[in-house]
RNA sequence: CGGGGUGUAGCGCAGCUUGGCUAGCGCACUAGUCUGGGGGACUAGGGGUCGCAGGUUCAAAUCCUGUCACCCCGACCA
């Protein structure tokens, strides 16, 4: 390609709304432009990227046995109704009619297409198992994008749906797209990723896990155990809690004016905030009160919050509704109050605690010496975990330190189980010809994100150092002063010998100042340059540099195209 | 959806407080000359309904009201 025919301008400053680095040089590199919040287009270069990406992952799809497939976008409403998500998913599921008034929505994710295609297709135990995979276009209505390509609306994703008689190939299956995306990262590049036990959400379904590409602008929070590698996204993890041996104290009333907080009360007191036991209050499906309490210190994790009460949405009691139940609050507990009207959770990092600070359910007053298991009718609540662990808590799994980090989920692999089969009707014949529901796995890869990714751990501050395997093109042809000593040719000679060839290369013949090509050429960031120049053509010479260590040397001009091949490793 | 912020040329910005001549600067873009190893110089140009709508006024980028868009934090999120 001629950079004097490539469409999509470099520029020298990103617009401002650009905050992260990839969305920075995605959009100074001429990579891709937004169209609306969420929506963009891809220039040239953004889309050999994406290209390149998706060829690896064929490959690797492929070579554990998926078929590639492609399922419509839009999508009837009939088969949405007959997963029951129709109804089950909110308004991140784009809806709408057609001329007939007809019910439709945007393929969020491809469950329902998947079990339609396959029930028409596979009939017997013989057919399995089956993995189909498709990459397409995803579009959910995010209440707000951001970050570039890192969350957005509508974007390119590569779904994979798999189907078996038994759990056990089911879990086969799982490992082998377990060990696929391992390679599928790798071969893009991205070293800095792992994965993580995970929350199904409205997927539904049993075991699951993450990718995360880990860094510093991720959204997800996850924690890693660096002894025994325990893994889990902050919405799964379980922490060990520390033994604390409290004396046990007979419950006594004390004041505490104007202490509403975890960290007045503390204070006021003189304890640590571990000493105090706070409750938090929702409602839940009915308008019914939830009353939750956790030790003082942490906070409730609203996603733990929802699988225990098997809610998909959680809203904060108003004061109004607390304190119908006798309680005050700032100054809540479940003390002096009937649990038996309402729904009491507490959480496990209470237990075995026996001499806590708790509302005294009085404005200005609180309660020492709470002791949860003594102070409390055991038939009134239940246990649960609730809480966030936070950095630098002990693993459950071996006693050492987890460390908080955060991470853009690049991919998801799910055991589903029978979940959308069962409810969609989807049967085979097994051995005896007896109908058999299948089990199901789910795995899916946010192409776009990737890119993203791969942005965020290859650059420096001149723009994007590309690896190899996603490289829009292999090779970059600087040209400068081109009318002397027969520069020009010389570049689109070596040019037209790497077209031949079939390198992708791209040559900057638009006769630009040196600084001019150079500054684009890094923003373009492709692995391999070669500098032709009236300075070297003198000596017989052209220069070779790679965009990442800009180190340099010269190739004799008449072995250029030899010296380049030996580079490329062809 | 809650909180905060920003809309003036493709991008970055000034002007707005205190209304007033033809709306300005840098980069980018066009033509030309010079220049030629890290966004070079000079000359001459093109490009704007000042986000949109309404209002106040002799006069609005500037003041008022409304509205829309985008960004950031949170909520939410296979």
């Amino acid at each position: 390609m001629k950079m004097s025919q490539l469409v999509g301008r470099r520029d020298k400053n990103a617009p401002k709304e650009a905050q992260i680095t990839s969305h920075q040089f995605l959009l100074r590199g001429g990579y891709a432009r937004q169209v609306s919040a969420g929506l963009f287009s891809l220039l040239p270069l953004g889309l050999r990227v994406i290209q390149k990406i998706e060829a690896i992952v064929r490959e690797e799809m492929n070579k554990v046995g998926g078929q590639e497939v492609l399922m419509p976008v839009v999508l009837p409403r009939e088969l949405w109704d007959e997963s029951g998500r129709y109804d089950s998913v909110g308004s991140e599921l784009l809806r709408f009619k057609d001329r007939a008034g007809k019910d439709f929505v945007l393929g969020m994710t491809h469950e329902e297409a998947a079990v339609h295609l396959a029930r028409s297709e596979i009939f017997s135990y013989k057919q399995l198992p089956a993995t189909l995979y498709q990459i397409q276009t995803k579009f959910r209505d995010e209440p707000r994008s951001r970050g570039g390509l890192v969350r957005v609306r509508e974007f390119t994703m590569k779904d994979a749906y798999s189907f078996h008689e038994k759990d056990e190939c089911l879990e086969k299956t799982y490992q082998e797209v377990h060990e696929a995306y391992e390679r599928i990262f790798q071969r893009a590049g991205l070293k800095n990723f792992i994965s993580v036990a995970s929350d199904a959400g409205m997927m539904g379904g049993g075991v699951s896990h993450e990718f995360m590409a880990v860094t510093e602008i991720g959204e997800d929070s996850f924690l890693v155990c660096d002894d025994c590698g325990y893994k889990a996204n902050r919405e799964v993890a379980k922490m060990k809690y520390p033994e604390y041996n409290d004396e046990s104290a007979e419950l006594t009333k004390v004041a505490t004016p104007d202490t509403t907080s975890i960290e007045d009360v503390a204070k006021f007191l003189g304890v640590s905030e571990d000493q105090t036991c706070k409750a938090v209050f929702y409602t839940d499906s009915e308008g019914g009160l939830v009353t939750l309490l956790m030790r003082g210190d942490l906070e409730v994790c609203e996603a733990k919050v929802k699988a225990v009460l098997s809610l998909k949405d959680l809203q904060m009691a108003d004061d109004e509704l607390i304190k119908k139940y006798g309680m005050v609050p700032g100054y809540a507990s479940a003390t002096g109050t009937d649990p038996s009207k309402y729904t009491l959770i507490l959480d496990d990092s209470l237990k075995g605690r026996k001499n806590l600070v708790a509302g005294a359910n009085e404005d200005g007053f609180h309660k020492t010496g709470f002791d949860p298991a003594r102070d409390l009718n055991e038939d009134d609540y239940q246990w649960a975990d609730l809480t966030n662990v936070p950095d630098g808590s002990t693993c459950v799994e071996c006693g050492s330190t987890l460390k908080l980090q955060r991470g853009v989920e690049i991919g998801n692999i799910f055991q589903l189980g029978k979940k959308y089969s069962e409810s969609m009707n989807m049967t085979y014949l097994d051995q005896n010809g007896k109908a058999q529901i299948p089990t199901m796995g789910c795995y899916g890869i946010g192409i776009g994100r990737m890119m993203a990714c791969i942005m965020e751990e290859h650059n420096d501050k001149f723009g994007p150092i590309w690896p190899e395997s996603v490289a829009p093109y292999q090779v970059h042809i600087n040209i400068l002063d081109p009318k002397k000593e027969n520069a020009l040719g010389i570049g689109l000679e070596l040019y037209e010998k790497c077209l031949k060839a079939g390198v992708e290369v791209l040559v900057d013949d638009r006769g630009e100042k040196t600084g001019f090509q150079f500054s684009d050429a890094d923003l373009i960031g492709l692995p391999h340059r070669v500098i032709i120049s009236p300075k070297n053509l003198k000596q017989g010479k052209v220069e070779y540099r790679t965009r990442a260590s800009r180190d340099s040397e010269l190739f004799d001009v008449d072995q250029a195209f030899e010296s380049l091949m030996v580079k490329l490793g062809k």
